[in-house]
DNA sequence: TGACTTTAGTTCGACTGTCGTACTAAATAG
DNA sequence: CTATTTAGTACGACAGTCGAACTAAAGTCA
């Protein structure tokens, strides 16, 4: 029932052309009469859409067709393509230690992807350097959008942070920052970096093939994002989804904000290490990598990695039931334990869940720390693929 | 992002009339040039739209206006208001031990509603004679939809009930029993219970100011229904929001599942006897009237419900933090007992939320048994009320 | 080789819709 | 009685989709 406005007849070319677009992305190239059928359009319409397409330069005819199974007779097809680079979205992700962007084509490849760790220095100065270097200025035109991951509470402007505890950054002018190396013509937005990653994971990684969708990420904090019917749920003020410090773990862990029992207590990064007795390497994965190379040798290890898939299963039982999501991606260091911990958490499921018919598939995510800025660049196509905006050309 | 398929000039006008529908239903009466402005639509395309809705009967021209406020100058306008029981909705509920049956116009207002016990009968004979006593056959092509809501889950279809424990029927016609009813016209949907009563306090209750809201019902058991950015959050099979066997009430609590720390154990209306010392009256609501009428003279019983308040707040965080809404509608037997819970509710939420500004605001519903069965009609109209269904006129 | 078949893509006119402007209608102010 | 002001309509320009007819480009087959 999200309907904005009054629509008129250009309105529908838009959509119709998001639809055309969509197809191409998901679908793959096609002729023009393949692509009436595929969307239901009417040939002619589609004929139009993709003349306009090809002037603006974002598609083109694919001559270099190899043209598998021909069908022995008949006119030959000239199959339409999406032309790489010819529209980008910008995904940033602004963290404690690190910054990082993802150049995104049209057609959903990755262009470019940089990460540069922040060393001391002021966060937003690594980004607004690493932006003017991954979008060159003839890039710039073609740039549908940017979307900027931050860990906190974004407004509900999408355009401010409004909480942002462990990152030290004046929230109200971030985005006018960013957007001033972009241009004016670039919509630049704010947005949380879960959400970002769950977003990515459900349209490149790991869960593509559903669209209901819990991503939990693991580093010193515990954090999700939600997808419901393809949406990201935010809550009311944006907070949805912020899990670390929820009482659902081992009731008698104590936390570092005081309480016991919060989920980040038992399956945080620190919880996971006293649980093997291994020390903290350089990041979160990097000492999970370490960590599932010596459960290989080590019985107590593999133990302790047990007990951790028994309390996130714990907590995903009850995740679980409240949201009911077909998938869940575990992100961020768990990805290097793999079943290591999947393997019990998935026995808790079945024995805490009402109906272990409905419990989830667990995953191990399929991106690596580039998620967030991915699914970041992936939500600034998201306008043009809803055909609620006008293409750049 | 959920865009269907290829639109065409058509669909421009089922959106703009939409839109002059939704219009009229939330601003109220107006005269075309009024919602021209309103809506952002030209006066030509209003003065067409409403050309089309006053053929169809839909709306006319409100001749015994009162015109409060007239301004001193110019040709009067002439108000259009929405025609009322042009176009209905309806919505049905199916209980274990009672069903019910809303007749909803399109303004928002209720024309008919009614309640009857099933009584040992089979419930759906007790529904469909009900649904002919409250739907004349004249009423019929009036009717833009049905919708039933059941206790249980309902398949992705929204035609079938996939799952129904505590209910005897036949999960597979029971769509096509109530369509028959109706004649060929008329949709008739599925949905879960708490789905319809969260959308009904959404819009006709207690939380008609806010997208983000948790609704929960007490009865026996306890069921929740999640609206985010306006939209139910059904989850990958429809089960999200079954809440009743999460352990997120009083760790050893028993409960009737064979399981310890159910919330249903510490919160369900039996665990709210057990508290309070008082015995089960015929309905949840009557025996949560006749506590609250003993708790005014009764300090234990009061003591009872600060304790069952402690609970729902321990359980209401873990949901909070997850789902983030704005506001929590507690409905069901909650009701009656109003802020001798919530009181101790909020205190606890207060304590256990990361970030108290996030905390919902807490509500008891506003709608009664009835609830369902409006969500239901409610949502008989949604289709209408977007454009995505032309109005069968 | 040349007519026939088959499929792809375009052209064209009918239709539907929105929008802005000009026009008509109906009231008050002076 | 005229000027002013506001509401509503008529009309033509414009944008878009659609289906049917048409053109284009291949293979098939006598």
């Amino acid at each position: 029932m999200t309907v904005t406005g009054g629509a008129s007849t250009e309105w529908v070319r838009r959509r119709n052309t998001a639809l055309v677009l969509r197809e191409l992305r998901q679908g793959g190239a096609g002729s023009r009469a393949e692509l009436a059928s595929r969307t239901g359009l009417a040939k002619a319409t589609v004929g139009a859409i993709v003349a306009d397409l090809t002037a603006g330069g974002v598609v083109s005819e694919d001559d270099s067709a190899p043209a598998p199974e021909r069908p022995a007779r008949g006119r030959p097809s000239r199959p339409v393509v999406l032309l790489g680079g010819s529209l980008v979205g910008l995904g940033l992700e602004l963290n404690v230690d690190y910054v990082a962007a993802v150049l995104l084509d049209v057609s959903g490849d990755v262009l470019r992807h940089e990460t540069r760790p922040v060393d001391g220095g002021d966060p937003v100065e690594v980004l607004s350097a690493l932006v003017t270097e991954v979008v060159p200025p003839e890039a710039a035109p073609r740039l549908v959008g940017a979307v900027l991951a931050v860990p906190g509470l974004v407004g509900g402007d999408d355009r401010t942070v409004a909480w942002a505890p462990n990152l030290d950054v004046d929230g109200a002018g971030l985005a006018e920052r960013i957007a001033a190396l972009l241009g004016p013509d670039c919509p630049v937005r704010i947005a949380n970096d879960a959400d970002c990653a769950a977003y990515a994971e459900a349209h490149h990684g790991a869960a593509t093939d559903t669209d209901s969708l819990l991503y939990l990420t693991g580093t010193v904090g515990i954090g999700a994002g939600i997808v419901s019917a393809g949406e990201l749920v935010r809550g009311g003020t944006g907070f949805a989804g912020e899990v670390g410090h929820v009482p659902i773990g081992e009731p008698q862990a104590p936390c570092g904000c005081g309480r016991r029992g919060c989920w980040e207590a038992s399956i945080g990064l620190h919880a996971m290490l006293r649980a093997v007795g291994l020390p903290e390497l350089g990041t979160p994965v990097a000492t999970a990598q370490a960590v599932a190379e010596r459960a290989a040798v080590d019985a107590d290890v593999r133990a302790g990695l047990d007990h951790l898939g028994h309390d996130v299963g714990l907590g995903l039982a009850v995740l679980a039931a409240v949201l009911d999501p077909s998938v869940v991606v575990l992100g961020g260091y768990f990805v290097p334990l793999g079943e290591l911990v999947l393997d019990r958490a998935r026995a808790v499921l079945d024995e805490r869940l009402v109906d272990p018919l409905t419990r989830p598939e667990l995953r191990v995510g399929a991106l690596g720390i580039e998620a967030a800025a991915l699914g970041a660049a992936e939500r600034a196509f998201a306008p043009i693929l809803a055909g609620e905006v006008e293409l750049p050309v």
